[in-house]
RNA sequence: GCCCGUGUAGCUCAGUUGGCCAGAGCAGCCGCCUUGUAAGCGGCAGGUCGUGGGUUCGAUUCCCACCGCGGGCUCCA
């Protein structure tokens, strides 16, 4: 037989005999890499190792160890889940089950119980499920394509509803593929044939699937795990029924999976919730209303020092400061639009005698009043307008989640006008100093998103008026060297956006910050500026939030530091600890003395024993625990016992109070 | 809003097949101890068992509804 030739990634060229697959060509380049291969890229599409490669193929072995070869694994492992499913629960159907991040889904429809409603999986189920999949696993199935016709596919899956959707392209599925008549299927071959076959003319089980997959059921399969049972609606339309979605994760290795279950470990620990409680820092007194939240002085003391933080830099930025009322008329949200478009956002109106009232959903609308109270002139542009406004929005009550998701929250909103010729430079410093504020906080790794106009249909203002303000923001990106992806057509329809996103202390990412063009609101509120012709002009209308949501942020915050808020930020930074009764007099002298240079600090007396007393103090995270005993009383001196460092004992005090000063101004400026 | 789960003291949790006054640790309060770097000892107090119905001689336990919370879906101009 003839060789062929096929090209490697380096651009390398190698000859192989003809028919040698995927596999054999992994094999050919060495042992290793016969062991490690999971899939092939052929000429840019993702094969199976079974697949026969041509002359003059472009060749790419994919490893485990690659984004590809693992969503490979997760896409073979969620098939052997559907498998153990449609097998232990006979009726059951299937829906869709793609590889996401850190894991898989898959969504079923089980037969209907006594009631008549369909079936929902129990915890317990997932335990059956999972030992069942083991069992395939151990049967190391082959992953056997095949296409199909139309016809035959659609008695193959007769039965499974979801599918014949999917076959006839009425839905979506991002794993399966019907292309030019053929349907292209993946099957199971399973060691018995199944009691009650769900597919005809085979007997386990068949997907339609796109590929490619793991060799058999056991190569590269086994380290996962099912993790919960959820709903979801087919399609992703409420209209729709709602189907049981069983979502697991799955790796390369034990370790991977050991490595991820300890990360979601590390998460719980730090969950806001569940800190804000046990640090005092607020709570969600079921009194008070869902997606609602008080805050204890603890957690007052944080959120004063980082909105006093924020006014100064925001002083310093150029910007004034303006308040606008909490609830306001409905007519002036008519006019911005919003109950136009965003009254499902909105809390019902109440009803006065002069009109009806809205609590406020947004600030905007507020500081366009604020501009349009008397003429503006171009000389004072830009104008940036600065609140910490309290919002209200109507949250449906299964997306409340703590913090992160409320129905009142307080934004730290600016609106900034400027002239055409500015919006440039503008967006530059705008982001410079968004980026700038958020490493005070101990961000360091930014990404963000800039999303283009939407289906032109859908959105205002002229092709020439977003590529330009499209432009100015990946600018303004470039220059501040961030990282950013584009989602194209996924900006609002009244203007283009950057979104930043930080990346916490383990590794998550968060959205916080977003900068946009409103083509929009100006015109619909009559902003006009007086340019240098005399003439009447709309300004470039900006919204600004930076750390978004106050509570947001505080929720992230508190999640980035596991509750150990940076000196600066600590609600007590130094606690006093005298050894014994009588050294009191000199703990509260110590306390006196850290106060007076505005150093938050308390004094716990010595009712218990010292070690508890030290216990207490590192389970509240208080950066620095000072112990006062005869020596210290008679030097003048501290014990410092600092969170996470070890003890110095006979420093002296003025020295520990200023190391303390200097901390603090240090963190709080570092970037400036 | 929809699906599943869950709801016992301020917090973390026990409470066998429905059966006498519902338990523990921590936290709180009161004593004793007088203490040098992550839990000294004793006592006291604290609970409409989420709320409201129902079944039962009897409900924290079983059923229904509602509310909150958790995980998802949807939503987030």
């Amino acid at each position: 037989m003839a060789d062929i030739t096929i090209t490697l990634p380096d651009g390398s060229e190698r000859s192989v005999p003809a028919g040698t697959t995927v596999g054999g060509l992994a094999a050919a380049i060495g042992p290793g890499l016969a062991k490690a291969a999971v899939i092939g890229v052929v000429g840019g599409v993702e094969r199976d190792l079974v697949w026969e490669l041509a002359d003059g193929d472009q060749v790419e072995i994919v490893t485990a160890a690659s984004e590809r070869g693992l969503y490979t694994i997760r896409h073979s492992t969620t098939h052997v889940m559907a498998q153990a499913v449609l097998e232990l629960f006979p009726g059951a159907t299937f829906a869709i089950g793609p590889p996401v991040e850190d894991g898989f889904y898959y969504d079923f429809e089980l037969p209907p119980g006594p009631d008549g409603k369909p079936g929902t999986f129990v915890p317990e189920d997932l335990e059956r499920i999972e030992a069942r999949m083991r069992e395939l696993m151990a049967e190391a199935q082959p992953f056997v394509r095949d296409e199909l016709t139309n016809e035959r596919a659609r008695e193959v899956f007769a039965g499974h509803r979801f599918k014949l959707e999917i076959i006839d392209g009425e839905a979506d599925d991002p794993t399966s593929a019907t292309e030019s008549g053929l349907v292209r299927t993946y099957e199971n071959p399973p060691a018995a044939p199944w009691a009650s076959p769900a597919f005809a003319g085979y007997p386990g089980f068949v997907d339609l699937c796109r590929g490619p997959h793991v060799p058999d059921t056991k190569a590269f399969l086994g380290h996962f795990k099912l993790m919960r049972v959820a709903g979801a609606y087919w399609r992703g339309d409420e209209k729709n029924p709602m189907l049981q979605r069983i979502y697991g994760t799955a790796w390369a290795t034990k370790k991977d999976l050991d490595a991820h279950l300890e990360r979601l470990e590390e998460a719980a620990k730090r969950d806001h919730r569940k800190l804000a409680t046990e640090l005092d820092l607020l709570s969600f007194p079921e009194e008070l209303g869902g997606g609602l939240a008080v805050w204890h002085p603890k957690g007052g003391i944080v959120r004063k020092l980082m909105e006093d933080y924020s006014r100064e830099r925001h002083q310093q930025g150029g910007y004034e400061f303006v308040y606008t009322p909490n609830i306001a008329n409905g007519r002036l949200f008519e006019q911005s639009g919003h109950l136009g478009f965003y009254a499902d956002g909105m809390y019902p109106p109440m009803e006065m005698d002069n009109g009806v009232y809205y609590p406020k959903p947004m600030n905007c609308p507020g500081h366009n009043l604020i501009f349009n109270a008397r003429q503006r002139s171009y000389r004072e542009l830009p104008l940036r307008l600065f609140e910490l406004g309290a919002v209200y929005r109507y949250e449906k009550s299964g997306t409340l989640h703590g913090l992160m998701r409320i129905r009142g929250f307080t934004q730290d909103d600016s609106h900034i006008y400027c002239t055409p010729e500015q919006a440039h430079d503008e967006i530059r410093s705008l982001l410079g100093f968004v980026l700038s504020v958020l490493r005070a906080f101990g961000f360091t790794d930014f990404e963000a998103n800039l999303s283009t106009r939407p289906a032109k249909a859908e959105s205002v203002g002229t092709d020439e008026g977003w590529a330009e303000a499209t432009e100015n923001l990946r600018a303004a990106l470039v220059a501040e060297g961030l990282d950013y992806e584009v989602d194209e057509g996924g900006g609002a329809f009244y203007g283009p956006k950057i979104d930043v996103k930080v990346r916490d202390a383990i590794g998550r990412s968060w959205q916080l910050s977003t900068i946009q063009y409103d083509f929009n609101m100006a015109t619909r509120m009559g902003l006009e500026y007086v340019g240098e012709d005399g003439a009447r002009h709309t300004p470039i209308m900006l919204h600004r939030a930076l750390f978004g949501s106050i509570e947001r942020f505080f929720g992230v915050l508190l999640e980035h530091y596991a509750g150990a808020f940076p000196t600066w930020l600590a609600p007590v930074q130094v606690r006093v600890l005298g050894v014994r009764d009588d050294h009191a007099r000199y703990a509260f002298e110590v306390a006196e003395e850290l106060a007076l240079l505005g150093i938050r600090v308390d004094v716990v007396d010595a009712s218990e024993k010292l070690g508890n007393r030290i216990r207490k103090a590192k389970g509240e995270k208080i950066p620095y625990v000072l112990v006062v005993g005869d020596d210290d009383v008679a030097a003048r001196t501290v014990g410092v016992n600092p969170r996470g460092g070890d003890v110095e004992r006979d420093v002296s005090l003025d020295e520990f109070a200023q190391r303390v000063v200097d901390e603090v101004s240090d963190q709080s400026h570092a970037a400036r």
